[in-house]
This record gives structure tokens, C-alpha cells and sequence, in this order.
DNA sequence: AATGAATGAGTGTTCATTCAT
DNA sequence: TATGAATGAACACTCATTCAT
């Protein structure tokens, strides 16, 4: 899904796609929808959003929808795709280079600042996440993705001797991965009260570092 | 909210509320719906559930359901407040007793059997707190109290030299509450697959107790 | 399917039917419904019909429609269904009695009757027989029926001497049933141009009478 | 309408019909979606055609379609058109040779197997027939043709002693041709169980021959 | 209290036809 | 001619809530 990705792989995604636009004026008016599914998405959320509001907002005909998407589902699933690949295109670190601690605080960092620009596409992420099947297999590869690649830095590091090898890198970088994810979420998202961000995001940090045994 | 809290509590809770009973004959039947509503709710979630099907499930008329709750989303506040309660029974554990990792462990293992027994519900509740603000409420009062609970318990080990006072408590009651509830999550409800349950338990111990700098 | 059918009976023949009417003013919304269903049905045809017809006509909600049925499909299954039992009604001859010629052309004469009466509906019959699976089946049933009590008469008659016993009884019964009943449809349904409407029964009559090989 | 006919003829037939080609290029264009739709309706009836299918199933463009049919209707009009005048084919016999219950056999075969080949396309010209006057129209012509030569062919008969004078010459012609059409139909399209082919047609025939009173 | 019928606004999707290129 | 994008009216069906008995 990742990758290459487009149109044509996001119709894939979608149920039965309607086809991919043929000429620069389709391609324009499609990604005219998208955007607008977007900008209403996050408006509204995903359970109030009307197809008619997706058009309006993109000044096509009603009928226009449906020729570049199958369902609201189908453009959801395109908008979510392209969000995914933003988010973690943070945790693409180089492997060498600072030590460990900065590089999770680096990552760390990173992606809070994708969530926040994305805090509420996120919201509805989580919403659509809770009823929609195919939208949970797209999201589950792209955590799967991205843990995996916690994992392997983990793996590194105790084969370096900088991190304890009686943690499980692989289950460690899973609740890791949901103790930032979650933190986030309560905090962007669910608007959870607390004193400041420079405190969650540094307590995320610390424990993080803790966790894995890793040099502050 | 928690505690005695019952009908007339839950009440409060939901907007209008429907009137309490205030016949024998009255309560039984309220009783049949809120029953007949947690397990159609557990087998279609909230937005797949039909008040007739809730209503069918109890073995009551169509309109008795509007008797005792204003609307679909009342009924669900009162199943779920019930909820809340129960799931955190778990940690009001003895201040006095075993080792603070032993305590960890402890509050962990409850956590998740209450989890796992409660799965389906947990699914519903994250399902309706992404669209009704009302249930978020609801739902970030009771985690207030357990965070509350556990940062609380920090704070005293902090007091008494086993864990780094740099840490802070609250934020770090947060954040691994947030770790526990969403690997939970993931792996519960939206059936992540992860090798087996024990090493997901075993990490999310060991990495609280490692994040505290606890004496395992 | 014929006999005493009635609503439930019905209701099996619909898709996943609205249920059946418990109270006698559901009953009575319900007959509303079917009545006016005919009636529009007749007036329109199947694919010409909307439900807000139906129910605009029957002077009930929208909604109550689908309070007795599942789709527009079952209540045109209904409304055939009782129409089917009407038609076949006059074939119900007395065994004994006049002359097999007699008795052929009373059963035609009954026939054309009861088809007069219909010819809307039969219009419309036919109509829905050419899309919908479901009515075919129907409508081959009742067609069985009916073949099947003509063919047993011409057996009789052949066992009594009357027919030639080298006549296939029971491919006579469907050819000559398809001949009356196709002739009427198209003189009374789609209208062809016939000089009267004597000719055409005293010819399908003397036609029957002399391809049995009968005694006028 | 039978006879040359082609586009030219047929675009009388359709309500505005599109441009006939001017070009080479146009008329196998034109001819393509002409096979295609014949195709396609046979595939998927009448109603449940699209525009898009057929000039998908032809590959032209959506757009080519109407440049050269005014309608949907228009193209199955055409096809209709020369299906018929195939259909009518075999009755032109002629007048001289074997014996008339011989030439009713060979005029019921032919028929049999014109419309055995053309079985599907039977099945969608019925549907049509149902809710579209236009093509009524077309239909009745076409049926009152073949009618009229049989009836010519009785009365000749008549003249020749070989048919009591008592029958109503085309008003028999009407009967007979409706039994053998609609036994066909109820037969071949419906898919009306009897036990097979052989005892149908025989039995035609023979009926067909017994009314008329023809030397076997 | 209990029952179940009545209500009707709301919405996703289809598809023939028109049009710009 | 050919292409394929644009249009938008049309419609079946749902379901929370209200009401009459």
C-alpha cells in the first residue's frame, strides 16, 4: 500500500474503484475531491459527512463522486492511505548517527509534530478504525510496518550491548508504539486535560529511555 | 459517578433520562432492557444496534424501551458507566502488601482479565467515544480516577526511595495507562496478531517496572 | 402457496416480510396497503410504481409501507398471489356433469371472464414474470396447478372413450392452456386488433373442442 | 419493416435515432456497438443493461454511443428488428410441395429452432413488450405478417377441401400461432420443466393438425 | 405500564444523457 | 468522429421517536 501507492493502487484499497481518471482533467477534478473529503472529513467527522458535502465543498456535480469512487468508504481509505505514509515517514531515521536517547526523542518528536499538523484526521481515523474492517487491516499493516521497525533498532542496540536483552524488542517496540500512540490520542485528540505538552511529550521521552535501559 | 451509582445516578448521566420505575413490575423491565442492551451492543456494536433489536432481545414491546431511556445513546451510558465500575474495582488494592513490582504485576493481570472479560463492551466504548462528547465525559472522569489512583502510588514510592523522584508521577501514570489500555486494546479488540498473550503481559510488566526503575 | 394463504403465507413469499399484523388496526393498514398496491400496480405498472404511490394512495406514512413489507417486490407477490387463487377458481369443474365440450367451453368462458376482469393485472403479471425469479416460480406453480387438473380431465376422457387415447394428455393440457391464455393476453393486454371478441372465444373453444377430437 | 430494412429503415423505427454513418469508418463503428448490444441485452436483459456495458462490451467510447442511437431504446429496436425478420424466415415456404399437415411440421420445426437460437434475445423482446408501446407497435406488426400468411395458407386449404370451411380461418391462425409462441416461450425462456423436447414439439403438431382437421 | 403501530425526514447510490475537448 | 468526464434527478429503504389504545 505504502510506496508507490496513487490512484491506481488506492483503487485496490477501495471496493470496486471507480476507475481511475483517464485525462488531465479527470485527474484534476479527482484530486479536487480528495482534498475536499478531507477538509469535510476533519470537519465533521466521518459518520456525519454526506457525500453531497464532499461535492459541494469540491464544487463538482453530485454524480462526480462516484465516478473516481466507489463509496465514502473508497475515499476515506484513499485519504487515510496518504496520512499514513506522512506519519511515518518520521521514523525513517538514519541508522547511524546520534545516540540512541536522541534518536528516540528524535522520533518521538517527529511524530508528535505529524500527529498535531494531523490531529484531526486522526480523530476520525480512530473513529472509522472501530467499525470498518477493511480500514483496520490497512491501518494494522501500517503499524505493523512501522513496529517492525522499532523492533529492529531494539534488536540493534541490544546486539550492541545498549539495551538489556531480556526485553522482548518486538512486544517492547509494540507497547511502546501504543503508549506514545494512545498518549497522543487522549491528549491531541480526546482533548485529556493536562498541565503542558513539553511534559507529556518529555515523561513519553523519559519512559521510553527507561524502559530500554537506554544512556539519557 | 462510580460507586453506589445505579439507575438514578445513570440517570443524571443521560440527557433526559427515563423516568426511574417506580413499580416492582416497572424495574424488572427496566432491568430486562439494560441487560438485553449490553449483549445486543457486544454483538453489533452501538451504531448497528436497533432499538428493536434491544427491545426484541428483552422481550418487551417496542415502546416500553422509550419508558425507561430517552434514546438509544442513554441506555449505553448507564450499560456503560456499570462497566467502568467494575473494570476498576482491580485497583483498589491494599496501599500495604508485596513489593511495588509485585503490585505492578498484580494491577497489570487484573487490568486484563477484567479486559479480556469485557473485551467486547471495551470496543463498544471506544466505538461511541469517538463521535459523543457526552460518553467522553463520561469515560474521561473514570480514567481520571484511575490515573488519579496511580499516580498517587507513584508519588508514595517516590516518597519512600524506590522510584527516581526526576520522574513525573502524573504524567507517568498517564502514559503507561495509556500503554496497558491500548496494547490491550489492539491486541483484545481489534485482534492484532502478536505471538502469544503471555510475553505481551510479561513485556508491558517488565517495561513499567523498568520505565519506574523499579526493584523487579 | 394457494389455499389458505393470507398474510403469513405471504410473508414466506416475500423476501425477509415485514411482520404480520398483530392488532386489528395493523390489519387494516395492511389491507389498505395491499388494496392500494393493486391499484397503482394496475394503474402504472410494476417498474412505473413508487412506493410513495402506494402509500400516498393508501393514505398511510411512508414508513408504514415497510412496516408489512420488506420491499415493493412483496407486496406485488401478494397482490399476485391472491390473484392467481382468483383465476384459478373457475377450473375447479364439477367432474361430472354436461358434455366434455360443454365443460371445455365453460371452463374457457371462465377463464376469459376472470381474465377481462384482471387484464391489468395480468398485464402486469406478465410484466414482472420476465425479470423476477422469484414470481416466476410463483407463477409456475399456479401454472402447474391448474395443467395438472386439465390433463387429468383429458386422461378421464380418454379412459372414457372421448379422446383419442394417441393424444400426449399432458402436453395437450399445456399447449392448449398456453394457446387460450397467450390469445387473451394478447387481445386483451396488448391490444391486438381483432374484428370481435366472439370470434376469438367460439375459435379458441371449436379449436380445443376438435385438437381433442371432441363431440361439439 | 422486414424485408431490406438495415439502419436506415430502423432509425424510422427509433424515436430520433442517431445520425446514420456517413463515414466507412462510422458505419463499423456503428455496427459494433449493434453486436455488442445484441450481446450484452442477451446477457443481461433489458433493464439490467447500462449504456456503459455495451460500449464497453464494443469498446468505443461512452460518448460513441450516442452518436449514432438516440436511446437505449433505440439500439434494441434495431436489434429486435432483425431478429425478427430472421424469426420470420422460415414461413415464407413454399406454397407448392408436400402435404399441409407436412408443411405445418416443417413450419413448426423451423420456428422451433429459430427460436431455440435465438432464445435468449425471445426472452428480452417479451420484457420489452411489457412496458414499451414503441416496440409493442414493431412486435404486432411482425406477429400480423406471419399471421396473415398462415391464415392465407388455411383458407387455401379451405378452398381445397382439405379443412372444414366452418373454422374462422384467421382467427384459428391467431390461436395456433399463440399456442406455438407461448408454448416455445414457457418453454425455452421460462424454463418450464416438461419431461422433453421431443413430446412438446410432436404434440404441436399433432394439435395444431387435429384442429385443423388435416389428413395426418 | 405496556404495547405495537405510525411517522417521515434522511441518505447513499445509480445511470441515462449531455458536453467539453 | 471519438472520447470520457460531468451532471443531477430519481428512489428504495432505514430507523429513531412519537402516539393511540
Amino acid at each position: 500500500m505504502s510506496g508507490e501507492a496513487g490512484p491506481a493502487d488506492a483503487a485496490k484499497t477501495g471496493a470496486d474503484a471507480g476507475a481511475a481518471p483517464l485525462t488531465e482533467r479527470g485527474a484534476r477534478t479527482r484530486a479536487r475531491i480528495v482534498a475536499a473529503a478531507r477538509e469535510v472529513f476533519e470537519e465533521r467527522g466521518f459518520l456525519d459527512t454526506r457525500v453531497a458535502h464532499i461535492t459541494r465543498h469540491a464544487k463538482v456535480a453530485y454524480g462526480s463522486f462516484y465516478t473516481y469512487f466507489p463509496s465514502k468508504e473508497a475515499v476515506f481509505l484513499e485519504v487515510a492511505d496518504r496520512l499514513f505514509q506522512e506519519m511515518t515517514q518520521h521514523d525513517l531515521l538514519p541508522a547511524a548517527g546520534p545516540s540512541p536517547a536522541a534518536r528516540v526523542r528524535r522520533a518521538n518528536r517527529g511524530y508528535y509534530e505529524a500527529y498535531r499538523r494531523n490531529a484531526k484526521m486522526m480523530a476520525i481515523i480512530e473513529q472509522v478504525a472501530t467499525f470498518n474492517v477493511e480500514f483496520q487491516e490497512l491501518r494494522r499493516k501500517h503499524r505493523a510496518g512501522a513496529i517492525g521497525r522499532s523492533a529492529k533498532a531494539i534488536e540493534r542496540w541490544q546486539r550492541a550491548g545498549l539495551v538489556d536483552p531480556g526485553i522482548d524488542a518486538e512486544m517492547a517496540a509494540r507497547a511502546l508504539a501504543a503508549m506514545v500512540d494512545h498518549s497522543l490520542y487522549l491528549w491531541l485528540v480526546q482533548g485529556e486535560d493536562a498541565p503542558d505538552t513539553q511534559r507529556l511529550l518529555d515523561t513519553l521521552d523519559d519512559l521510553t529511555i527507561r524502559a530500554l535501559g537506554l544512556q539519557a
